[in-house]
DNA sequence: CGTCAGTTTGAAGCGAATCAAGAACAGTGG
DNA sequence: CCACTGTTCTTGATTCGCTTCAAACTGACG
């Protein structure tokens, strides 16, 4: 089932916000679960302020929760030999999750320029009373599963599958991510990831990594150009994704 | 910093309970964090009450949380094409959680027999008035954030370390567990599992783990007996894991 | 025009999978 | 107690997927 938001939805709900401009994938993931009443969407609108611009390959510090606006951030872990495993990948309407308080030896990093927004406020005002605010109580419980279900993801793939699966199980992946907050425009989503990137995910190296997507476009299942990925054959995709059609 | 238990402290706050044993690995994981009070340990004993026993090999459903009191459980993901990847381990004291409404595609399995104790009743309670019952609630949210910290272990194990240094990170994280509930007698620590389930875990083949396990033995770094693994040489075995010595 | 990040291509080597068969072992029933 | 069964572990030979190394190519940008 998709979660495909009709813009009329939105657009009905939508009200002057001081921090973030209207109909943005932020929105979007939050509006898919239901029309806010006027205190929530108050409630929403005075605890999201000042958005924080953030330059590509900067370390992020997260010391509060944090929602991603654009961009692209990952969580990553580098080995004492400087390999590195990145762990989860942030995109529009994503949250940040504050880990300051265990050491895992992970650290967030932007992949593109950024822009994120303090969600500290909101966040514990949402959980200390979670029956005022049910459509944002749900919106942040479902950022947390969602979370876990991309680690899991992210074991199978690289425990599991082969390269070519694993290429095609994360294109799949970041697909319906983009298309939950309505970034996806004629099959095809934005795609600043350089190779090396892709190879520090997927548990590859950056010449393996090219040479499966070439397998991918020769085969006329994706099309890529200019920061854009276009998914020409779902079901090829799926197939090779080792994920039933049905579930995209 | 260990999470070593002092069996003085354990006792003392140690009282009947109605469904499990005093000085089991779930006590000890609930008071490492500090004494409860009477209130909290009545609420505790109040609200964990008759086990149930799993057969080996049987699936196993989560329909709400439930403590492991004994025995392994898996959580396990199932290709079209049969191959399997194990993605979180549980042993004693660990909390199965409910994912009943998300559609992952995991299940969970019982890799030997296994005692489980319903944690329905105590999770809502204590999430209910986290105020009341500080350190049950802390206990709770560590459990979480153990869950997330093995997740990412194990996409750093099946994404960027090589067949031996898999084993022993994993040798590693199973040893500093039994640790931390006081189940290590000796550097020994209990290990049911085939190495066909070990190859499920670390995405390798079952013939391969037999080989890695040999080179660990043959090296002086394991050694391995009658469902136990022992220790031998951990300056060896943190290096083999691609982890400072300092962190076990 | 040179520079630099990112992509592409080729060749060689290694790590792990696969296939296959035998050995050790635990459990079962006679 | 021992033959019988099935599971787990062990070992060897071969194959293959992926890495590594190295070099050339492309395109954006000052």
């Amino acid at each position: 089932m998709s979660l495909h938001v009709a813009d009329t939805q939105v657009s009905a709900k939508t009200r002057p916000w001081a921090g973030i401009a209207s109909n943005t994938p932020i929105h979007n993931r939050i509006f898919s679960l239901g029309n806010l009443s006027d205190r929530e969407a108050d409630f929403l609108s005075q605890n999201l302020q000042r958005p924080i611009l953030h330059e590509a390959a900067s370390e992020l510090t997260v010391a509060a929760p944090l929602f991603v606006l654009s961009g692209w951030v990952c969580r990553a872990c580098t080995l004492p030999d400087g390999r590195r495993q990145i762990l989860q990948l942030f995109i529009a309407g994503d949250l940040l999750s504050d880990h300051s308080r265990r050491k895992t030896g992970t650290s967030y990093a932007c992949l593109t320029s950024v822009k994120t927004i303090d969600a500290d406020a909101l966040s514990i005002g949402v959980s200390r009373a979670p029956e005022q605010f049910p459509v944002l109580a749900t919106a942040f419980s479902n950022l947390d599963g969602d979370t876990e279900e991309r680690l899991i993801g992210q074991i199978v793939r690289t425990g599991r599958l082969r390269a070519h699966e694993r290429l095609a199980h994360l294109i799949l992946e970041l697909y319906r991510r983009h298309q939950r907050c309505g970034q996806v425009a004629g099959n095809s989503f934005p795609m600043p990831l350089t190779q090396e990137v892709l190879a520090d995910i997927l548990g590859l190296s950056q010449v393996h990594i090219n040479r499966m997507l070439q397998q991918l476009r020769h085969e006329g299942v994706v099309r890529t150009a200019a920061g854009k990925m276009e998914i020409l054959d779902f079901a090829r995709l799926a197939t090779f994704a080792c994920v039933a059609e049905n579930e995209i």
